[in-house]
DNA sequence: GTTTGTGAACCGTTTCACAGCA
DNA sequence: TGCTGTGAAACGGTTCACAAAC
């Protein structure tokens, strides 16, 4: 098994979408989801989806589709999620409790194992059920809890620091929620999440479509 | 004025990274910077700098650099923050209330102007200063309070039926941060805040990089 | 000498179209 | 007949390279 194909960007995104509705069809009883039922849902072409899936190796049936458990199976493996995916989160703002408090996402496989934070006020402190460890527990936590993804929540301004911190304790993957572009060694992947980048992102989808803001129609 | 020139998606992010990096140095009383500076800053080569910036007319000085509170104007310009985008805030749930209490969006011409819910034991509750109000006020406080943006935070089976109601009430663009694809009115641009296929896809990046969970070193 | 603006080549992704299998 | 898998064509974005401007 010499090397697994690489996933094109916006091919994983998409099988995300294909991963969250085949699981949902497959909970719903459903068998078979054909390409086109694929995308409706993530608004893609049925071709699309089918090249898409390729990635994954040829599991669907001619003429009737693509096993709904399959999919799910399949996809998860390729993401890694076979088992489950532990996280730090460091951050205790407004963020990371939204994080830590969202319990869906150990539904799919992936874990807040901890909270770390900065500030001496808030170490300590019980955060959507976890004590808050103070910044000096990240490598034990890291190596104890066979942590593999990080978490930034933090201030911008702090943000390539914990980075630094977060790739020294030897986390595998930094999920980034601050608006930074974060400098980091090659073999630690960053994913960001920038919802001031969104809002302007529509803002500029928003005046394209409609250059003057008219009072009202 | 025909038609304002469209930007690509691609293009339309960096500018994001280009104006916050544009008024950081304006503000550190730096006149002019360079394609290259703003490159390193976005992790984007010097070209790809001024191809992108070349959206916005013609506006850097050769042998000089781009002027830096003008970028920030013409990207402003670009993305319609000329005054305030105002947003109105469904769902006072962990995400809804953390970004209700970051308020340093309205430094960058966003504004939380009302936050709505759908449960009657939360309606009437002061969330982030605001008190939260039901949903049937939603159409009014559209009009009256001149929201351009609505913002959903609400649970994934809730997020297509708020996105309908904000688009009957009127607003111009949708900002989604529920797992699920909406549908939506072509004329009214959504965009997409998705951690779930962040973890997805960065879960996935670092598969690739290596495929065995190794001990360690 | 430095840095922009931009056509042209390049590359990766999407769409198309259809052969092959159920 | 219905649907997948996949080469080939089309598209869009990025990189390259250089003339023009400071």
């Amino acid at each position: 098994m010499p090397g697994k194909a690489r996933v094109p960007r916006p091919t994983a995104e998409r099988l995300s979408v294909y991963l969250r509705e085949a699981a949902r069809r497959a909970g719903a009883g459903q068998l078979k989801v054909s390409s086109r039922e694929h995308g409706a849902a993530a608004g893609a072409s049925d071709a699309q989806v089918r090249k898409d899936l390729a990635v994954l190796g040829s599991l669907g049936q001619p003429g009737v589709g693509y096993d709904a458990e399959g999919l799910v199976d399949a996809i998860r493996g390729v993401i890694g999620v076979h088992e489950r995916w532990r996280a730090v989160l460091v951050g205790a703002g407004n963020i990371g409790r939204a994080l830590a408090s969202y319990r869906r996402l150990a539904d799919e496989g992936f874990e807040i194992a901890a909270i770390l934070d900065r500030a001496p006020s808030v170490v300590g402190r019980t955060v959507a059920g976890f004590e808050v460890l103070p910044m000096s527990s990240l490598p034990d936590v890291v190596r104890r809890q066979s942590i593999g993804i990080g978490v930034i929540a933090v201030p911008r301004e702090a943000a390539q620091e914990v980075a630094d911190a977060l790739v020294a304790a030897g986390v595998r993957g930094i999920l980034n929620f601050a608006p930074q572009r974060l400098e980091v060694a090659d073999r630690v992947p960053g994913v960001d999440v920038d919802f001031r980048s969104a809002l302007e992102r529509l803002a500029l989808a928003v005046s394209e479509r409609a250059p003057e803001p008219r009072g009202r129609g």
